[in-house]
Formats: structure tokens, C-alpha cells, sequence
RNA sequence: CGCGGGGUAGAGCAGUUGGCAGCUCGCCAGGCCCAUAACCUGGAGGUCGUCGGUUCGAGUCCGACCCCCGCAA
């Protein structure tokens, strides 16, 4: 037996059920998977479900994940877990019991969690979220600030009670902004962030170094869960928001139009905007070589867009083989 | 069997009722200009996704397959 393995028997690991889904939550997993003086007893994600052309069953990235170190756990003679993907969670309370849970970590689940199982774990259950609390609750906090044009945003671990995104706050990473970032990179840096702080915060937290902080609910806001159509881009707002609005739907659900009876999917835009304009809005045009497109104020120039059927290409790609005056 | 679009020169596209494979850009060589995302001249570069069928003749019509993509999730 080495060293490193009485430690953790020396340190008696807090029992702990991780709650997630997408890709936000990998990180948090991989972070929890890797400390010792942390065991996961479970993981709770979405069910499998039809995804894609073909509509295959796909499992979420947790399941994947979840199902690999899970593996190398067991190989590695530490406890490997059971993955549980209930269609309802509140249907589990006996399940969850029965793991006898110290904490619960919930980083993008998708399903509310109830008080019964909020109750469950000595700990309470603990959620990652990608805003500034009470600033940006709901599902389109990484999206809101990019549209919004912040300057500032971060991750907030807090201690979940009844509301949504309500919880006392734990701690907080703030991070700056600098206006070209789109949506994916911000995902991708706050997923990051979130897991960097995270243990931190569950060791401070579970030895009492930490008094949670009710939210200031005067100052909340709420951001509701984004639909496919809010991509659709209206050419009638200012260029300058539209390219957030391109910025902040990059990848999900991407910033799209039409043009000519097809959806063109507007991938990347100039941050800086052509003054002129006296075309109406949604045209589009050439302008110095540069294809461009006018907005009910300035006109966007367009740098990277994809027709329907069409793999994505350069503005200038397409303006060699589409007729634009 | 979820719906739909597409594979033609390095890139993006066109190709009419089957009849010599084109356009824009790029590339190579040369020219012009104080200068250019400018212009002029010449040039290279294609087994038209693959296999089979119909035909005197197929990028084009028929069949099968491979690959890419949008919607949807």
C-alpha cells in the first residue's frame, strides 16, 4: 500500500453525487474524478436520446465521461460508480438515500432538483453557474453577456435551495471581457474556471471556513433558456448588436438569415462597422471586395457565413460564386 | 427507415431539350503604373464522388454505393 492510498483512506473522502449533462459540466467531473480526499458515490445525467441526422440515440457528454473514469477507476482498485439517467429526478429520493450522499455537485443538469433531495446530503447540494449571481439566473447566462456587451462575467458556486439560481453564494471568479470572444470560448473558459474553483470551495465549505451569502434578489435578473429562433437575425437593429448577437449564438443556436430561399447561417463578422448605409435593411452588398450587409443602423461586414447544404466558407469564397451586386 | 440540400480545375459556383467542360477568384509567366483588394497580355491546371446500366454519344437519363452539409434533436 503507498503513501498516497492511506492518505485517502487516513482522510475518510466526503461521499459525493455529481448531477450534470452537457459539456459545461466535464470539467467539474474530471476535477471531482481526480481528488482524492473527494469519492464519487454516483452520477445522475439525462437519458440518452435521439440526436443528429438519423436521429441516433446519443448519450450526454457526462455519460461518456462519467462511464471512462469510472472505468479507470475500478482498474485503478479505487471505487469506480454506478451513472444513473432518471427521465424524472424526483422519482430518485430513495435511490440518492440509499448512496448515502455527504454533497451533491450539480453543474447544468437540466432538471430541477427538488427539496427532498436538496435535503438529502449533510452538505446540501451545490451548483456551478456560468454568471455573476444574482446577476444573469436561468439557462442563457453565457450567452447574455456577450449579447448584452459586458465587460465582466464569471462563475458562481453557491448552495442550492427551492429557487432557481437562488442559493447563498459560496464564492465567485470574475473574469473580463473583451468584446471579440463568442460563445464557445467563453463556454469553454467559465467551464474551466468553474472546475478550477471548485474544489477549493467544497474543501472550504465542508470544513466550515465558509459562510454562504444570501443574494442580493433586488439585483437579480433572469435570463430565460434561448429557442433556435432567437438566432434569426433582425436586420433592422443596429450592426453593432447584431454582431454580439453572432458572437453571443456562436455555435448554439447560431445567428442565421435568409437569403436568396436559403438559410445562411452568419458565422463571423467584422467587430467594426461601415457608417454608410442607405440600402434597406438585410441587403446584401459588396463594399471595397468585402461583402457586407445593411442594418437598420451602419452595415456589418460579414467575414465567415454557410449556406444551407453548404460547408461554411470565407466572404470571399462567397462572393466568387454567388452573384452579389 | 425523421425531413431536406449537395459532391464539376487549388477555392467558390454555372452547366439549358443528352452533342467539343465554363464563370469568378487564386496560381505561373510577362506588361503597365507614383500608387492599388486596380488594369492589360499569355499560360498551367478536370479520371465531372465511386461502380454498373441505357445510348452512336452521358457532367446531363436510370440503379446501387461512398462522402459532405442544413433542419430537427
Amino acid at each position: 500500500m503507498s503513501i498516497t492510498d492511506k492518505q485517502e483512506h487516513s482522510k475518510n473522502p466526503i461521499r459525493v453525487i455529481f448531477m450534470g449533462t452537457p459539456d459545461f459540466a466535464l470539467p467539474g467531473l474530471h476535477a471531482l474524478a481526480d481528488t482524492p480526499d473527494f469519492e464519487i458515490v454516483g452520477v445522475f445525467t439525462q437519458p440518452d436520446k435521439p440526436a443528429g441526422r438519423g436521429q441516433i440515440m446519443t448519450p450526454p457528454p457526462i455519460k461518456m465521461l462519467s462511464e471512462k473514469l469510472s472505468t479507470k477507476a475500478g482498474e485503478n482498485n479505487k471505487n469506480s460508480w454506478p451513472i444513473y439517467q432518471p427521465v424524472k429526478i424526483k422519482t430518485e429520493t430513495e435511490t440518492i438515500k440509499a448512496l448515502v450522499p455527504d454533497l451533491i455537485v450539480v453543474i447544468a443538469y437540466g432538471q430541477i432538483i427538488p427539496p427532498a433531495i436538496l435535503d438529502i446530503p449533510r452538505f446540501g447540494c451545490i451548483n456551478v453557474h456560468a454568471s455573476l449571481l444574482p446577476k444573469y439566473r436561468g439557462a442563457a447566462c453565457l450567452n447574455a453577456p456577450i449579447l448584452n456587451g459586458d465587460t465582466t462575467t464569471g462563475v458562481t458556486i453557491m448552495k442550492m435551495d427551492a429557487g432557481l439560481d437562488t442559493g447563498p453564494i459560496l464564492r465567485q471568479a470574475k473574469i473580463n471581457l473583451n468584446g471579440r470572444e463568442t460563445l464557445e470560448e467563453l463556454h469553454d473558459h467559465l467551464a474551466a474556471k468553474g472546475a478550477e474553483i471548485l474544489i477549493p470551495t467544497l474543501r472550504d465549505f465542508t470544513a466550515g471556513r465558509i459562510k454562504p451569502q444570501r443574494q442580493d434578489n433586488k439585483a437579480a435578473t433572469y435570463v430565460r433558456t434561448l429557442k433556435k429562433s432567437d438566432g434569426r437575425i433582425d436586420w433592422t437593429k443596429p450592426a453593432k448588436e447584431i454582431e454580439r448577437l453572432i458572437r453571443a449564438y456562436n455555435p448554439w443556436p447560431g445567428a442565421y438569415t435568409e437569403w436568396d430561399g436559403k438559410i445562411i447561417k452568419i458565422i463571423t463578422a467584422a467587430p467594426e462597422t461601415l457608417l454608410k448605409n442607405s440600402r434597406p435593411a438585410g441587403t446584401f452588398f459588396r463594399h471595397q471586395g468585402k461583402l457586407a450587409i445593411s442594418c437598420g443602423q451602419d452595415s456589418l461586414v460579414i467575414l465567415k457565413l454557410q449556406a444551407a447544404g453548404k460547408k461554411a466558407m470565407t466572404a470571399a469564397e462567397f462572393l466568387n460564386g454567388y452573384k452579389i451586386k
